[in-house]
RNA sequence: GCGGGGGUAGUCAAGCCGGACAACGACGCGGGACUUAAGAUCCCGUCCUUAGUGGUUCGUGGGUUCGAAUCCCUCCCCCCGCACCA
């Protein structure tokens, strides 16, 4: 199978670009252009990712073969320092890398070639080109290809940055990035590409708390702001040497390391001297906005790697503080050693300020009693601490001790108290990292201070409204994201758009010091793609692709003669790209994997809404998930990490297009499974097997099963074309690969032969498949003697009249009767000698009719219907067992749904029925079948079984 | 914390704008046909019970309804995103 199935991708892959089918040119036909959001070249990529790509084939080929001019352009995302790392562990020759390199069918003279970055992307620009997308039969226009390095993507990047600006959306303000001391901005993000540890470190923002003492300030942080109002005294640790430190006028007293981490972040700081902790207790300190002076008390809980070492203490709702204060109150030793006056260490109270539901006023003093912990190193301490700080900020309100802010949340009046002392000059903001973080390089990570760093502004409301007004008139899937888009863009806020240090991208027009980030220049490039080729075919020169350019093909500003004299491009080709980008924009469906729901949709709308007049916004988003690994991320050990092109040749392309196809809803992820991939495999091969069947069937004889078998066919025909309003590919292949291929089979078990029939349905059938599945369809439509490629030809309609209802219902009820026959087989366990039926007697019909006429109107009862047959004098005859007969008849008809009452109103000739299928139905069970009518009184009944005969219900007795 | 998704029979997985549901389908398992045999293939079955009937099911506990896997509320448990990372 796998030698074979290789073997007829590459023949038809060959065939369908040579005659270049993928190329989307303009013409008189309707367009459709679809995209999957390019991947980011960061290596060789897994079998999972094919999922999403595929889907954008499938729906392209579908699309195609619907009429429409298909535009389904690729690329890659190179900006970013993924490239750099890779090349940079490849020239030192990492042997994990190396080992991934080769496991990969990374060629082994290949390797040392890739020791610069523009190398791994070239090189990988290959890769996802031949061995993923072309391998998987895409029909992408391979012309139109573009990755983020190209010079004359760049062009269009800049051209872009240029049109945010103009539209004031381009903002500068000092940022607060992470960013190594030696290499400069990292990233911090789990998978750790710039890190070598601490990928899971948050940035925290400390409030910095100033407290005269004498003419220095102790400057201690918190994370509470709001609970200044509680202070009582302040914590120095009596073990450290703090250092002074020169800020502005003032003389700062902070710890070492966070005078180093500060020194990134502000700036004229200057170290002037040192003071030890001892030396601080003690004395007093004036605190900020309650501008009282409270004493300076010794605590070892006060690290001088946390914060700034000094700890302000607020023990009403801080468990550290007021156990700190319990001990120290206890310990007459150290209050004598530091000359403290035990009656004024005992005097400290703490003070009211928040009030918690289910709390009484002091929280932390409460907790600790409950709790019962009495060592100042207990971890339960932490864990009091988040308890209080979880319920305080969500259902605390500030009490009448807080001033002006009594009465308000606390989560308000945190942002409100440290915005005022921030305006008084009493406090500052610090930011630090939750955890250690180490570059790749070996120095640490550092939160630092870009004073310029740009942005662009996503938060405008303007842009807000109008993006999200769009939305509601795109299609977008799932349905949960059309819903969420709205919150998602109202969230969306200004973000930083450039970046400097070690990173591939393009320049920023306004000062190219800077790199446009990655983000950032990934948001309205579909656009890009309408004229691409012509660069890429070298009809459009780099340097033609001025700002004027751009602004006459995409936005139709300027004059083609004006153009023309700056650019010298010729204004026929002028005129053709402006058409063009008029005809195969806007962007139909711009499909990515989940991970981008909330960075790169939300940027990719509001810059087409900021940028592009509205008729050229995008239509559509279709969002998937993931194929995972069995224990998470699909790795090699788990399995599903094998490279795209061995997968590829092992289970066959098709099979595995089938898989992503059917095997869940594209908005669930799945677990990768070879098995499931085998089975999809062999389903094709089932598939293959019966369209020979079909196709070697040679009778001229037509029977109710080909009338049957067409309408079948119009029916899935109709009901992909439903499933495809939605993009459904899984129930378009629920409908080719299961449900054609049971109906199929059953044709040809119920002894359907004819030539006509076969024929007609397997040109529909392939065509059906030939969207996901189209390197087989193909195969058998050229075994069928068709001309031209199947990937061309048109999908096939559903032809109303040709859907026979009473046939599909005389089959249906068929079926019925072998099952029930099968179920009484198997539960009697009786081997038949023979098997007789009786269809339902004239009268139970009768009745039958009139529940359904008044079931119908609406007006079924069982007293109505029990008066209606009655009222009959040819069933009124038959006295109580008519009226029972009423009864059940209206009790069962009640509970069915209106499409099975239409169901049952379809005009069907049972007794007719089943004695022309009696040779089948004898052959099916193996013993002769004699069909009789129960009004027949010489029909043989040796047990009255007739007597049991209902509508669409024949009585059976087996011998 | 903020925001989002999900819990369906042995497994995977549809259904989820209420009604054809004992619940599509696949895999697994059991039986039969075919075959010298195995495999493949084709049929039948696979919650309990049963001459084709009936009973109990869709994380938990309530509620709305003639009727709920599908709608509302409680609780329990999983998963994902949160920004310079594509």
């Amino acid at each position: 199978m796998s030698a074979w199935t290789t073997a007829i991708e590459a023949k038809w892959q060959a065939k369908w670009y040579a005659a270049r089918i993928n190329e989307a040119e303009r013409d008189e036909r309707p367009k459709f252009m679809i995209i999957f959001a390019y991947p980011g070249l960061t290596g060789y990529l897994h079998v999972g990712h094919m999922r999403g790509y595929t889907y954008v084939d499938a729906i392209a080929r579908y699309k195609r073969m619907c009429g429409y001019n298909v535009l389904f352009p690729v690329g890659t995302h190179a900006t970013g320092n993924g490239a750099i790392s890779l090349a940079k562990r490849i020239k030192e020759r990492d042997p994990k890398t190396i080992e991934y390199l080769l496991a990969n069918g990374c060629p082994e003279d290949v390797i040392p070639h890739l020791t610069e970055p523009m190398d791994v992307v070239n090189f990988f620009n290959e890769v996802y080109q031949n061995q993923y997308w072309r391998r998987f039969g895409f029909l992408a226009d391979w012309r139109r290809f573009t990755s983020t390095t190209n010079p004359d993507y760049g062009k269009f990047i800049q051209w872009q940055f240029r049109k945010l600006n103009d539209a004031g959306l381009l903002i500068q303000k000092p940022y607060f990035a992470p960013a190594c001391v030696e290499c400069g901005p990292v990233a911090i993000d789990a998978s750790e590409t710039d890190l070598s540890k601490g990928g899971s470190a948050e940035t925290t923002e400390y409030t910095l708390l100033k407290f005269r003492c004498g003419d220095l300030f102790l400057v201690a942080a918190t994370l509470r702001p709001e609970t200044v109002y509680g202070q009582t005294n302040f914590w120095v640790n009596p073990e450290v040497e703090y250092v002074k430190v020169r800020r502005g006028d003032e003389t700062w007293v902070i710890s070492r390391p966070s005078y180093e981490k500060m020194s990134y972040q502000k700036d004229g700081l200057e170290l002037i001297g040192t003071v030890k902790g001892s030396e601080l207790i003690g004395k007093e300190a004036v605190a900020p906005v309650i501008h009282r002076p409270i004493p300076v008390l010794p605590a070892a809980f006060a690290k001088p790697d946390v914060g700034t070492g000094l700890v302000t203490s607020v023990p009403s709702d801080a468990p550290d503080d007021w156990m700190a204060l319990l001990l120290l109150r206890e310990n007459e030793e150290a209050m004598a050693r530091y000359g403290l006056d035990p009656e004024k260490v005992r005097a400290i109270r703490p003070i009211p300020i928040i009030d918690t539901k289910g709390y009484g006023p002091m929280p932390a003093v409460e907790m600790i009693e409950k709790m019962g912990i009495t060592d100042g190193n207990d971890p339960r301490l932490e864990e009091a601490k988040k308890q209080i700080y979880k319920d305080g900020f969500h259902t605390g309100r500030m009490n009448e001790t807080c001033a002006e802010f009594a009465g308000l949340r606390v989560d308000e009046a945190k942002e409100l108290i440290k915005k005022m002392m921030i305006d008084a000059g009493e406090a500052e903001v610090f930011y630090d990292l939750s955890e250690e973080v180490v570059c790749r390089c070996g120095k640490p990570v550092v939160i630092k201070k870009v004073p310029d760093q740009w942005f662009i502004d996503y938060g405008n409301p303007a842009l807000t409204e109008a993006t999200k007004a769009h939305c509601r008139s795109m299609h977008i899937l799932p349905p949960e994201f059309y819903t969420n888009v709205q919150g998602i863009l109202d969230w969306f806020r200004e973000r930083a758009c450039v970046r400097q240090g070690n990173w591939l991208g393009t320049p920023f027009p306004f000062d190219p010091k800077w790199i446009i980030e990655a983000i950032s220049d990934s948001t309205l490039y579909p656009i890009y793609y309408t004229i691409s080729h012509y660069h890429n075919t070298g009809l459009l020169k780099l340097e033609q692709m001025t700002e004027e350019f751009f602004d006459l093909v995409f936005l139709g500003e300027g004059t083609v003669p004006d153009v023309a004299a700056a650019t010298g491009i010729e204004p026929g080709l002028l005129r053709r790209i402006r058409e063009d980008v008029l005809y195969f924009y806007p962007l139909d469906i711009n499909l990515g994997g989940k991970e981008h729901m909330t960075v790169h949709f939300p940027a990719f709308l509001k810059n087409h809404v900021a940028v592009l007049p509205s008729e050229l916004w995008p239509r559509g988003i279709f969002v998937n998930w993931y194929v995972t690994g069995k224990l998470g991320k699909i790795s090699k050990s788990k399995g599903g990490a094998e490279p795209i092109p061995d997968a590829a040749g092992r289970f066959g392309v098709d099979a595995l297009r089938l898989y992503y196809a059917h095997i869940a809803a594209p908005f669930a992820d799945v677990e990768w499974d070879e098995g499931n991939i085998e089975s999809y495999s062999s389903r094709m091969e089932r598939v293959m097997r019966t369209v020979e069947e079909l196709k070697g069937l040679k009778g001229k004889e037509r029977s109710v099963i080909d009338q049957w078998l067409i309408s079948r066919m119009n029916n899935r025909a109709g009901n992909i074309a439903a499933a495809m309003d939605d993009y459904d590919l899984r129930r378009m292949a629920n409908e080719a690969y299961f449900e054609t291929l049971a109906d199929v089979r059953w044709y040809i078990r119920r002894g359907g032969n004819n030539a006509d029939t076969a024929a007609r349905v397997l040109s529909m059938w392939v065509r059906m498949m030939a969207p996901i599945t189209p390197h087989i369809a193909e195969e058998m439509w050229e075994g069928m003697g068709q001309k031209g490629f199947v990937s061309i030809a048109p999908y096939p309609e559903p032809m109303v009249d040709e859907i026979d209802r009473p046939a599909e219902v005389a089959e249906e009820y068929l079926a019925d009767v072998m099952s029930d026959i099968n179920e009484i087989l198997r539960v009697t366990g009786i081997s038949p000698k023979r098997i007789m039926l009786y269809t339902a007697p004239e009268w139970k019909r009768e009745v039958h009719s009139i529940a359904l006429e008044m079931a119908a109107e609406g007006s079924l009862t069982v007293p109505g219907l029990t008066k209606a047959v009655m009222s009959r004098d040819g069933l009124k005859r038959r006295g109580k067992e008519a009226a029972d007969f009423a009864r059940k008849t209206a009790e069962d008809l009640m509970k069915r749904s209106e499409a099975e009452k239409k169901r049952l109103s379809v005009k069907l000739d049972e007794l007719s029925y089943l004695t022309g299928s009696s040779a089948f139905l004898s052959k099916e069970v193996g013993a002769p079948v004699e069909v009789y009518s129960a009004d027949d009184d010489s029909a043989p009944d040796p047990q009255k079984k007739a007597r049991a005969a209902g509508p669409r219900r024949p009585a059976i007795y087996v011998e």
